[in-house]
DNA sequence: CGGAATCCAACCCGATACTG
DNA sequence: CAGTATCGGGTTGGATTCCG
């Protein structure tokens, strides 16, 4: 069987596949410090120093960078306010507030089953 | 402005502190392999070889490093049958098909925003 | 204040070899 | 077939510094 060298049509790529975009996006978007940010986004505009408040524990590196990712993507709107000191803010577009409902699922999942797992790992924590 | 909290009912782990239970078990399962993985046993009961196959690209080594996290945060059954060769099959257990229903709507929004975020991307890549 | 760049330690992860 | 262990290069990501 002869691997397909074409294109696939834009609404079959797989992410399955290793090389698609659709695994490329979805690596992207799959990390915690993204899905943690589009959280934090799901209340409203932000700042960039509010949005590193809110997601603690994230540094000023890793905020940047997964901005970036995000805004290349499009998930993100990047508004810069040409005032003294700088100020930046950052707001969810469509497809981010889109996003972001299912990520609410996996946070609201973790909340639900928080004692699942705690007693699943003691079962496993000899 | 004012910083919402109504999310966080009191006693309850929250996803925002970096030393919380709630962000270390989401921080164990947001990342791609792990997802990608959940994804597969969508499906049903998989072999670790099968397993293998489904998610393209994972190394023998992450696939392991994953099932053994999953199975620890019981999300994961596994079920060895003492044959030989031996066979060793997984499942999603209730909590983990749970999680299965949002990872789902990540898959989807990846697929259905495809041509959006291309599209973003040639803008953004001058 | 927000961002970029640098340095460098910590780790991630693939490859490989070996076991039952 | 499934799993463990080890090794080492490559990447990650934190701390720091400087800039507009």
């Amino acid at each position: 069987m002869v691997t397909k060298r074409f294109r696939d049509s834009p609404g079959q790529a797989d992410l399955r596949r290793a090389d698609s975009l659709a695994r490329e996006i979805f690596s992207d978007v799959a990390n915690k410090w993204a899905l943690l940010i589009i959280e934090a986004l799901g209340a409203g505009t932000l700042r960039f120093s509010e949005l590193r408040d809110e997601v603690e524990g994230i540094s000023h590196k890793m905020l940047t960078q997964n901005l970036r990712m995000m805004e290349r993507n499009g998930l993100v709107e990047r508004t810069v306010h040409p005032t003294v000191p700088p100020r930046v803010e950052y707001t969810l577009t469509e497809p981010g507030r889109a996003l972001r409902a299912t990520v609410g699922g996996m946070c609201d999942w973790t909340h639900r089953y928080l004692g699942h797992i705690e007693a699943a790992r003691r079962r496993a924590d000899v």
